[in-house]
DNA sequence: ACGGTAATACTACCATGGTAGTAGTAAAAG
DNA sequence: CTTTTACTACTACCATGGTAGTATTACCGT
């Protein structure tokens, strides 16, 4: 499958990626938009680095482009849940052997998680176990 | 927190960790020893590259050598569970909006479970739930 | 004492993520 | 029609992970 070339995917290169999942497809100057206005304390990212990303990543094959007077239009070429599924499967496998329960115990004791959550996880677990 | 260096610990180095980990403190052969014959497919690693890893990994601040008769011993000066943390954690926040619920529901939908990290994962949140 | 072995030191590459400047060019504004 | 602007192309760095060869040296067994 394509989740091969997924899991290492840098910080910036996911930030890149959320923008073209949440609205596709978007020019160069939609994700520095994004990038550079929200969730962005100090620190602004200069156009021409997100260009740079963004043809980088199309060389990996995570998006692609069409053209359009001039102006390209990216759209991301691996679904949100694929990376998700690669990125965490990495995580699970690398550093839990496998064991969901091991990450799950690991986050419940070192980090602080609300009632709401742990309501949450309860009735995925009981949905789970239906079936 | 020393947390902020962890994030980026790439496979190598997590597997060369974990040995320290798991019988610390370890000689650059009995780590080569344990990466080249546990848990590896084909290709063996090079003595030197594992050598030169400790080496740029003690730059870093993850491990410390102790010299005893023209031999380092390597110890490690990071705990597995900051380790776990941080990289969980960086998980967490960059994919998941730090939604634990988030993670487990996408792992549960999209990785195969067994009966029994079932059962284990009720029980944590379980036991977690009455405190 | 000496040769072989085992150990580290040094150096060198390559890939990739991240960051950005400069240049070229087409399109829009005036 | 000319100037400004918006975009992409190209190039260049730097850091770090990964990989390994070569050189040097200390130690050990005979």
């Amino acid at each position: 499958m394509n989740s091969s070339k997924i899991q290492r995917l840098g910080s910036l290169q996911l930030k890149i990626m959320k923008v073209l999942w949440s609205r596709p497809p978007a020019t160069v100057a939609e994700v520095n938009d994004a990038l550079n206005t929200a969730a962005r304390p100090a620190g602004e990212l200069a156009y021409t680095t997100v260009a740079t990303m963004l043809r980088k990543m199309e060389q990996r094959g995570l998006v692609a482009h069409a053209t359009e007077s001039r102006t390209f239009y990216y759209r991301p070429l691996v679904a949100e849940t694929a990376v998700a599924t690669g990125l965490a499967d990495d995580l699970l496998d690398r550093v839990f052997e496998g064991s969901l329960a091991g990450l799950v115990s690991h986050l419940l004791s070192h980090r602080e998680i609300s009632r709401d959550e742990l309501g949450r996880l309860e009735q995925l677990i009981a949905e789970r176990k239906k079936k």
